[in-house]
DNA sequence: GCTGCGCATGGAAACGATTACATCGGTCAT
DNA sequence: ATGACCGATGTAATCGTTTCCATGCGCAGC
């Protein structure tokens, strides 16, 4: 491949000029320019971003560690990111964690490694060596969607409160009351948050929230057909039950097939985090929808606030329910 | 950040010495190296990919260009891609070409400016000039699922063509006759593949495929709906509706619901790549799996035999049909 | 006819690693 | 005692850029 001293030879110039023109510096005569320019592209050189990014100490590349590929939602949100991104001049390098925190430090130290401008993150579960490092460094970062407690970062996120108790409600009308809730990893801060605001709307129909309809999942969806198992052997299994993911919420789908039970008949079932599939499953499943697209574009928005040496702050959107068949029909489902 | 001249200082030695074990070459004191090490750790000190890339020439990072993000398929191919070449000690950045020759060329030219050591790429339909003038500078590369004509490229796919000779067999045998295809981009070598396996098993029960029943689609969503609501505004709709791919597929059920159309009384609908979400569709959705983990693997093999000096040649796996009850009801699928 | 200035360009140092080659004791065979 | 060799380490060139500083030139002001 052809380097810039060659392009330098070729145009009759020093390889500053040839710089010169590449970053478009002022101070270089047109007739010049020009030369140098058809040097380029005769030679089709392109310049190596290594030794760029060497000298100069900038990459423009963002690090993007996501929770899980396999995820419609982290997919979806992974999209957004590297478009808003691309936008302004930057690319992306995606990590995906598979829920794992080993995997997730691996990501991150690899990316740094890579020198990368900024991180863009949405935590696993735990406490996450790499991350803090990362931030002490100063690197500038973003969390999304999930965080860590106790980090000072900027933090760009849908607040899904509200909609978990619109959900809570919508569930009550529907006259059910054996509500139980599939979470996320133990410490992870979303699904917290999702248990908290489920309990204390329930609280506020007078009903309990019985540890065992507390299913333990971790996001993917082996946890999910395992947690709605657990249900089924108790005595009093729940008759409705919330997926904090779609993914748990898939795996809940997989097991209640196998036991030939029925949505809603014989259990209801919602989710969070909306996906096209949602409206094509028997029965079309009640979700609660984050503004995926814009989750992603603020990230991208803040981080390079960050990178560029701005400030930045947090961002707090709003999800909302979307009711579909699968917790029964009301005058809202019905038609 | 420390460097590597901050360690050899801390440690008493020149960073030739630090290099060396860093690298473990041999021939360096047991003592000294445990020293260079504390100091490494001291300093939690870690190297810059940048400069030792740009000194050795290569990267040890993996190129790959996938058609769409939200393809779960191509998702779940580029989880398999990242697991065996992490496995292998290199590392992958995923470009998305949403199905844009323009986004994946740009991908392309990215990815070599970054000098990654080899190319993985399911090329977009038409002619990519970054990619051929990527084969013509011997960048290793390998394609996977489709391919370009004309490019003696290696070549990891399946062949879906007695899988698609199979869904033929098995709609004819469910008593449709008025079979229609919906088909990837027009110069798509897999949608093409698929067409011509389609219109071959008519032939052979002596069924024809009128251009009409011929949907020309983008491998997206929007191009399955629209399809379909072409196929149904026909004086004669067809009673089979074949999806060349998932998203499709998807368009084609959001274009059946808003008409109020039932699956399989009113159409049937089979796809080409099964996901996991199929299974719980309203109904459940016959289907074409693919082998993907393994193709995602076998074309990290091929690549990095190629990186590595060695030589590579084209993998053929097959697919296989999966029968649900969206064709209707057979002695397979009614129980 | 100098001096000084600005403009276009070139020379060379740096970025942080790897590595070919040089160096320097020490050991061993002669 | 001498020289060859070996093992451990250091010196410096190199990768392909960017960028600071120097240089040379023409021109305006005096």
């Amino acid at each position: 491949m052809a380097g810039i001293k060659d392009v330098a030879a070729r145009a009759g110039v020093s390889v500053a000029t040839v710089s010169r023109v590449l970053n478009d510096h002022s101070g270089v005569r047109e007739e010049t320019r020009a030369r140098v320019l058809t040097a380029v592209s005769e030679l089709s050189y392109r310049p190596n971003t290594l030794a760029r990014s060497l000298r100069t100490d900038q990459t423009r590349t963002l690090g993007l560690v996501i929770s899980d590929v396999l995820n419609p939602f982290f997919t979806e949100l992974a999209r957004a990111v590297e478009d808003a991104a691309r936008g302004r001049g930057y690319s992306v390098i995606i990590g995906n964690a598979d829920e794992q925190l080993s995997l997730q430090d691996h990501h991150v130290r690899t990316l740094l490694d890579r020198r990368i401008d900024g991180l863009l993150v949405s935590p696993a579960d735990g406490d996450s060596v790499a991350l803090r490092e990362a931030a002490l460094l100063g690197i500038p970062m973003v969390f999304v969607d999930r965080w860590i407690e106790g980090l000072d970062i900027p933090l760009v996120r849908a607040d899904g409160r509200p909609a978990v108790r619109d959900l809570v409600a919508h569930l009550y009308a529907l006259g059910h009351r054996r509500l139980a809730i599939i979470t996320g990893p133990v410490a992870s801060t979303t699904s917290n948050e999702r248990v908290r605001a489920f309990r204390s709307a329930l609280l506020e129909h007078g009903l309990p929230l019985p540890d065992a309809y507390i299913g333990q999942g971790d996001f993917q969806t082996a946890s999910g057909r395992q947690a709605a198992e657990r249900f089924f052997a108790l005595p009093q299994p729940p008759d409705a039950i919330f997926a904090t993911d779609n993914l748990m919420a898939l795996g809940v789908m997989e097991q209640l097939r196998t036991r030939g039970l029925r949505v809603p008949q014989d259990v209801s079932l919602a989710a969070f985090d909306d996906i096209p599939w949602f409206l094509h499953t028997d029965p079309p499943i009640t979700a609660i929808a984050q503004p995926t697209q814009e989750l992603g574009h603020r990230a991208v928005a803040a981080l390079t606030d960050l990178v560029e040496g701005r400030s930045a702050g947090s961002v707090t959107l709003s999800a909302h329910l979307i009711a579909r068949r699968s917790c029964g029909e009301d005058e809202r489902t019905r038609r």
